[in-house]
DNA sequence: CAGAATCCATATAGATACTG
DNA sequence: CAGTATCTATATGGATTCTG
């Protein structure tokens, strides 16, 4: 009828949307972080990271692997030993990850300053 | 012992990822964006975003208001109507955004080769 | 219209045990 | 060491119903 254009905006068909779940995660984030100084080995980056499981570790790594986020490298010591760093293309991640990060440490202050009106409002209704 | 300083990374304690699951996750980035042109009514905000419910709807703009990015102004009239709008904090987070909106857009491709590469090595095995 | 409340399916996280 | 497999607790999401 008369509704012509209407935008609708819709999470699944946006790529964008889909790849960032896939890398700005709770864990991604803190992955990438860890190998910015160089390569780690599984366990070490399970070490740095505090809280995660080893299966969430293996999960997100494969998928950061074949987004091609990170670099996945099996050494065939012995016992075996796997190294993964980071990859150009994660490098190119660290801009607005910063940008974002930024955004937080600016702002974060004035968040504060709105939950704590906000909650005060809650509390007197 | 001798492990004196391994920076380890918490996602709990960060209050950077604290705050940006509050405020990046799939719902609340729809809902920003739906504003960008202008304040908007509940129901309107819902006829935008496809597939988000009621429930799902309510708690985001909730937590955004909570956070001070968005703000919310109850008009009686009969029945009742509640419009939302942009604060200027959360128009702040427009150049973060858009950074990251900006890298998926420039590297989608690439992104999308390297899964290529990964699932055909994956069906070789 | 703008929600609150409830119920329920399912997805996800975490713990545990096992293996090349 | 670097995983895989499995089980379970819990959280999350969606559908539905009701209301000022």
């Amino acid at each position: 009828m008369h509704e012509s254009k209407t935008k609708v905006l819709s999470a699944a068909d946006c790529p964008s949307r889909l790849l960032l779940d896939q890398i700005a995660d709770k864990w991604s984030v803190l992955i990438i972080a860890s190998l910015r100084d160089g390569p780690l080995r599984f366990n070490a980056i399970k070490r740095r990271i505090e809280g995660v499981t080893q299966k969430a570790l293996t999960q997100c790594l494969r998928r950061l692997e074949r987004n091609g986020i990170v670099e996945r490298n099996v050494i065939t010591t012995s016992p075996i030993s796997v190294e993964y760093e980071i990859s150009a293309l994660g490098r190119s991640l660290d801009r607005p990850f910063k940008a974002l990060y930024q955004w937080t440490l600016e702002y974060l202050p004035e968040v504060e300053k709105a939950r704590a009106r906000y909650d005060e409002r809650a509390v007197a209704d």
